[in-house]
DNA sequence: ACGGAGATCTTCT
DNA sequence: GAAGATCTCCGTT
């Protein structure tokens, strides 16, 4: 399947996340394929978005969402954690859309050994599993996602139809969000895929 | 099933 | 010095 395009990752990170859901992240490791589609995102707006890391401005961690619109932004938290975006809207203009669950398609074994001893429900239905279970670290932070020699990237896939798209508030935001922000409906999933984050009975 | 807390470190106050 | 776009383990029910 074709590669995601430079132009598209710079419409505006609303209009990213929903779309988004679908297509295939790709990661590939010494010739070796691992993939999944995509199925559940948050989209992190510019700096009016008091629970985006560009809402306070620029620093050594947050820069690459003021880069190039199609670049990775993967930075690290509670000590033990990747957390993998796609940086969308033109430069200067720092948004991003944070990709927080597959469902596994290529590389089942890779996968699998990634997420040692885990059921396979456990294996990317989450920001911090899905990185381990593809080995994303720092050192695929700015990586280009519109070319295969970053070894990441996303292909279309087989668009959600808005009956099966569910929205609501984004995940683990810190009380220290003021609203309206803590309550925008700015995270995307796919209505009752076992692989979305946080599933409880009932929930999905 | 549910809740609490630990892991572990970068970044910002 | 504290919190964080999280996950896992271990306790109790």
């Amino acid at each position: 399947m074709p590669l995601l395009s430079r132009d598209y990752y710079t419409q505006d990170a609303t209009t990213v996340a929903r779309t988004l859901l679908g297509a295939t992240l790709v990661r590939q490791i010494d010739g070796r394929r691992i993939s999944g589609r995509i199925v559940e995102v948050e989209a992190y707006h510019q700096q009016s978005d008091a629970a985006s890391h560009s809402h306070r401005g620029q620093t050594p961690r947050n820069q690459p969402m003021w880069g190039t619109p199609g670049h990775a932004y993967v930075y690290f938290t509670y000590g033990m954690y990747w957390l993998l975006n796609a940086v969308c809207e033109p430069v200067d203009y720092p948004a991003a859309v944070l990709i927080r669950a597959i469902e596994p398609l290529d590389g089942l074994d890779l996968i699998a050994a990634h997420r040692d001893g885990r059921s396979p429900k456990e294996w990317t239905s989450g920001p911090g599993r899905l990185t381990r279970a593809l080995a994303i670290t720092g050192d695929l932070n700015r990586a280009d996602l519109t070319l295969q020699t970053s070894g990441l990237w996303i292909e279309t896939g087989d668009p959600v139809p808005d009956d099966q798209v569910k929205t609501g508030p984004r995940i683990g935001l810190g009380t220290r969000v003021p609203e309206p922000w803590l309550s925008m409906p700015w995270r995307w999933w796919v209505a009752n895929n076992p692989h979305v984050s946080r599933v409880r009975a009932g929930s999905g």
